[in-house]
DNA sequence: CTGTTAGCGCTTTCAT
DNA sequence: ATGAAAGCGCTAACAG
């Protein structure tokens, strides 16, 4: 209606008769006044709309009441999860969150935490690629990091129970028939040597030969070119082809069952496909180790915010069990020649 | 290293042997100095590590250099591309981006808004719940908005050619032999009559009899319900039971999918399953009319970009085709006991 | 070409 | 119980 400039504090001190310190204290709740100008404050604020500046009171208390989240890929929904959860805790505190998807990027990754680190209180830092030692570096006292999905030494964290996961997947599928599952395997980071551990302790307790198998790349044409590559060295039909299939996500799970379909093997008759991924609708037909990536989003949220207030252990490292998902339906490949 | 302290400006001007107005020239380039001092004040900068405080800056210019974005629900892969998209334009036109999940609630919506709204120049408002005219009062000079699939008087927006990406989609299923494509309708936003409007009219240019079903939920949960409380009136084996469901987005033809073989029919022998969805490697076996999400993510932005630094025709909207994508695997359901 | 000065809007001692 | 005053770090006239 009125002006087309902002109300200001002052403005709010005027209309209420008031000086600026007296409303500040009342709308933070510093000092408690009588109740007479609270009301006159109170409704002058209601009146004029006004609402504080966050880049003055920034400036003005040294902290920002807004975190930083940087993901290794927003199209994944394993980090989806992630962002859903911290989102949900930090509106739930009255912090804002600042987002960065690195894009698979170390470097980019490295530039986008710096830039965050100067908006905010804090970073989450999910599917870091960064090395351990600039990781360990960035966690100071004056912008404090949670890592997501990674331990290393000096840095708080929160992780699901990955080699574990990995145990219960293996032996599901053996449980199910295999006798030669292979385990499709990500970039070397925490999550994947715990999954591959995991895996490689299972069959050796089944007594059975274990099969690492790296993927080209962590996407739908890595899972694929992972399969074609294995056929053309052990034809789908020899005694020594996987009869299971364990990969690092659900992504590449994807890509392996296409695959599978072109060298007209079926999932799961032929091949068993699982996978590790996040509680997510659009992947309840794969079966899979489920890594409970909201919760991790909103209790890495949670120990941030704690590290933020100082109310907290010096370091500190969360774990959070996965769960087995059985998929509900079967995929089968459909040739087209267009 | 050094000190616990952040550099200032005032820490580098003393370095430089400078005023801190001449580091502040220098550093946005807002004036061209002798060689010699722009040496030594960047020498002085990289020596300090110094990186200007977002929050004084903004604070004293009246800008952030950042954009909000509110998305309906951050685990829908259409929101997730048009994160990606936004995102990307964002770093590299140096905005940072906030991001805010309204969890499909408009009283979230709203007041994730107003916060969004104080520390951004302007917002991006994807898949919003909100009454046009409370969007249309937003969108203002002081924060302007940009919508993302939704068109209306005043504001302007970037969209997908739905109505269009319906008629596709009803084609390609007739083409493929269906007799009595049925679509399953979400909420009565711009996009659902969109493609309302495009179903209805390519029906009867075919002179085939339309059929819309309002699904219950746009979830998994709400395409089985469609299903089941589709099949409970006409029999699945009565001839009026639909050889085609285009469903609104992928994750409720998952649920559809699903339901659809707790009655023994596959997809897409007995039933075809078709969608409206975003490009995503994880919805690779559903054939669907793919929204360009990300390129919505990235002209939306561009879009909001432009407005901010005024060089835009008063209003635009901005439309984008869809394309066509065969889904490469027939899903089946495994009926479990457990 | 460089420095001085005056805020931006808010919080926070310290007085009263 | 309330107000005055200083300052957070930076930018932007305006001088020189």
């Amino acid at each position: 209606m009125s002006s087309t400039r902002k109300a200001t504090i002052s403005d709010v001190a005027r209309a209420a008769g008031v000086s600026r310190s007296t409303v500040s204290k009342v709308m933070n709740g510093t000092q408690k006044l009588s109740d007479a100008t609270e009301n006159r404050i109170w409704a002058a604020v209601r009146q004029l709309g006004y609402q504080a500046s966050p880049h003055a009171r920034s400036l003005s208390t040294g902290r920002s009441r807004a975190i930083g989240l940087v993901i290794l890929d927003i199209l994944n929904p394993h980090f989806t999860g992630i962002v859903k959860g911290a989102g949900r805790v930090a509106r739930e505190h009255g912090y804002a969150l600042l987002l960065a998807d690195a894009e698979e990027d170390p470097a980019q990754e490295e530039e986008l935490i710096r830039t965050l680190q100067a908006h905010t209180d804090g970073l989450l830092l999910a599917g870091s690629r960064l090395p351990d030692d600039k990781l360990r570096a960035l966690h100071g006292p004056l912008t404090p990091i949670v890592t997501v999905g990674r331990v290393l030494s000096e840095v708080p964290s929160v992780v699901a129970t990955e080699a574990q996961a990995a145990r219960e997947l293996t032996r599901l599928v053996v449980q199910s028939g295999a006798q030669r599952p292979a385990y499709l395997a990500g970039p070397s980071f925490w999550v994947n040597s715990q999954r591959t551990q995991g895996y490689l302790s299972t069959m050796m307790e089944l007594g059975l030969t274990p099969a690492v198998i790296s993927l080209p790349g962590v996407d739908l044409q890595g899972g694929a070119v992972a399969v074609h590559s294995l056929a053309s060295h052990t034809p789908p039909q020899s005694p020594e082809f996987p009869d299971a299939l364990i990969c690092y996500n659900d992504i590449v799970a994807t890509g392996v069952i296409g695959a599978l379909g072109q060298l007209n093997l079926k999932a799961p008759d032929d091949v068993q496909v699982v996978a590790f991924g996040p509680e997510n609708p659009l992947l309840s037909h794969i079966t899979h180790a489920e890594i409970p990536s909201q919760q991790l989003g909103a209790e890495g949220t949670n120990l941030l915010l704690q590290t933020l207030n100082g109310e907290l252990p010096p370091l500190l490292h969360l774990e959070f069990p996965t769960a087995l998902a059985l998929g509900t339906t079967s995929l089968s490949y459909i040739s087209r020649t267009s």
